[in-house]
DNA sequence: TAAAAATGAAACCATTTGGTTTTATGTTCG
DNA sequence: CGAACATAAAACCAAATGGTTTCATTTTTA
């Protein structure tokens, strides 16, 4: 749970993550309040956080003695130009035809 | 390596599966032939197969005595439903700045 | 200033993951 | 038929993952 092999496909894998994505998509939170969400302990919440955080998908300021996260969507444009390249085989019926022509072809 | 634990979410997360999924956007491909685009062992790549197929993203058919494996990319959709949420956050400044006003008003 | 609050950091643990090697099993072909 | 081919299945392994508990540090606040 560490070095910088955390990318968002890995981050988004986890169910927890995502639900912490969520939460903080309605608005910034401390870690006490993130984790108040969740049947885990704070300090798992916390780690959950860092790895989020390594991916770019949150970032935390201190406030005091609090620890604030905020939602950082803008890598999530990542997955989506993975997937762009994978919606021409469902899009339509044609495509789909296409790729099977395509195949047939070979 | 296992159960039904694997989703698309899992199963994306893994750089060599993302590869392999590209590889079989060309065209259905053997194992063998699959693995040989790879540095580790046939057991190895047919281990990322069985979990993409899991996720329904693979189906295996066995022809002969070659198992033929095809790209099903249909349960992406669940992850552009996902991602879709997501999308308000940066498509525009308009959006963003309705995000941050949102958060001011609590 | 001392206790409470919020987080950070470290040590530890069981399970999962991604890989290997070895051993079987079914299929094709000379 | 027997060898070569393609895969399957099993046993094993080191490292990563997702958790925990325990202890330390920083910031309020009564």
């Amino acid at each position: 749970m560490n070095a910088a092999k955390h990318d968002v496909f890995q981050a988004i894998a986890d169910p927890t993550r995502r639900d912490v994505l969520k939460l903080l998509a309605h608005k910034e939170l401390p870690i006490s309040e993130i984790s108040s969400h969740f049947p885990i302990s704070r300090t798992a919440v916390a780690k959950h956080l860092h790895i989020l955080s390594e991916a770019k998908l949150v970032s935390g300021r201190k406030v005091g003695r609090e620890k604030i996260y905020q939602l950082r969507p803008e890598p999530l444009k990542e997955l989506k130009d993975w997937l762009a390249f994978y919606e021409q085989f469902w899009s339509n019926r044609l495509s789909i035809l296409k790729h099977v022509v395509e195949n047939e072809e070979k």
